[in-house]
DNA sequence: CGCTTAATTGAACATACTCAAAATTTGTGG
DNA sequence: CCACAAATTTTGAGTATGTTCAATTAAGCG
């Protein structure tokens, strides 16, 4: 199902301007350009398995995709999302070990490929990338401590309020005003540690406290102060 | 209560060798050597606190640290140990940002401190720094994303069976093959994301199984395999 | 030796999970 | 565009795991 060396932009061309990449000049660019290809991956598809050994990191064009571990018990846990512009599986290829997570498309998305040999040459050029990987690394170390201690002490109905409003500051609002993301009851539960159905109930009872509106898998937040409250932040 | 320039040896000749600055050459170490002092801390000391800023990295010379942050209700959270050789509060240095976490001493322990300008320095002259922080940023990120996953979805039992296998692994064994580090039930809780009381009554569970010994603080663990089974680990 | 802190035990309670069944949505092929 | 199959969502009831709170005992320390 994949499709490769698709019409997308040179990578000099490259509009995510979010990307640790930014900061190479001209000829650096280059460098990506002629190591890159591109993939298109439908929603659901796998990008790479937890497990499996890398040869290049990725890096999402276009779409969505989220990052998830399993649990001895076979349960899914979700560490992270990637959207346009953010690296993936960059960081087993620092350490040469085999990926920790599976990285699973959550939206029909376009997502370049760049071989390690190539990676490791502009790390090894650029000090500003160098930089910007540390910082990338230390701002994914803060989310996951951040979320350890939100699942050791909070309840779960004070997690999934803040899950929703992760995901609204993550990636915004459509133009209706819902979370610009659809997921299925069971992936939000993935995220907040949660069971589907109890997610599913938290976000009823949601719903019947018109915190937010549930339209399918569409949600809209109708009050994002209660939700924080609810949510227990103090940040 | 801090007792400075106390006498420990030159960076020259620091026999920690597992640091992240082994990789310097003599000039560069010479670096650390002007820029640093030590420090007394007795047990219970804190070293630093969460959200007050940093001047420079913290290093671990003998002793041991735990580093934890506290939730929104004011419960602890340890995320981290850093025994000798290990650092402390780089990650704040790189971003520029208020320490994530408090550090506080859990043996007597000398640390010693590097100040801002000299790790920098250091960082732009040594790529192999640069690396060695990276490497230690992705090794920090995957004991937090599968200490998450653990507190996510394992049951207590399985936790704190597997904290005492890490602690085991990450602290050795003294003379008479106790855990050589000493805790209170309440921060063997603050690891596995449990209150004392559950700690305790779990803790004595073990010991009448004959998997574990507890003699006061110190912890005998009689059979790994069994309590590997427990902690329901399979890699 | 007294005082403070930590460890322990018990009982009641609540949160969230499990399991099972029904309803709804989504996807697919004709 | 519809019909059917598959997957997802929803609801209910029972249950277990851990928490909370209170009281007691033991340990550490000046």
């Amino acid at each position: 199902m994949r499709t490769s060396r698709l019409c997308i932009p040179d990578c000099k061309d490259c509009k995510n301007n979010n990307s640790v990449f930014c900061s190479l000049n001209q000829n650096e660019k280059e460098v990506i350009s002629t190591g890159k290809s591109s993939n298109y991956f439908k929603k659901g598809q796998v990008v790479f398995y937890e497990g499996n050994h890398p040869h290049g990191l990725f890096c999402v064009y276009s779409g969505k995709v989220k990052i998830s571990k399993l649990g001895e018990g076979g349960k899914e846990q979700i560490v992270r999302f990637a959207k346009s512009g953010e690296m993936l599986g960059y960081r087993s290829i620092l350490n040469n070990e085999a990926y920790n997570a599976t990285a699973t498309a959550v939206e029909d998305s376009y997502i370049c490929f760049l071989k390690s040999d190539n990676f490791f040459q502009l790390l090894r050029e650029s000090n500003s990338l160098s930089f910007n990987v540390m910082k990338l690394l230390s701002s994914d170390l803060r989310s996951s401590e951040k979320q350890l201690i939100s699942i050791a002490q909070k309840s779960v109905r004070e997690r999934i309020a803040e899950t929703l409003l992760r995901l609204r500051t993550r990636f915004g609002l459509d133009n209706e005003g819902a979370i610009n993301l659809k997921l299925s009851r069971q992936e939000i539960g993935d995220i907040a540690g949660a069971t589907s159905e109890t997610t599913i109930r938290t976000l009823a009872d949601f719903n019947q406290e018109r915190v937010i509106v549930l339209q399918g898998k569409r949600i809209l937040i109708l009050d994002v102060n209660k939700l924080t409250q609810i949510a227990n932040i103090k940040d």
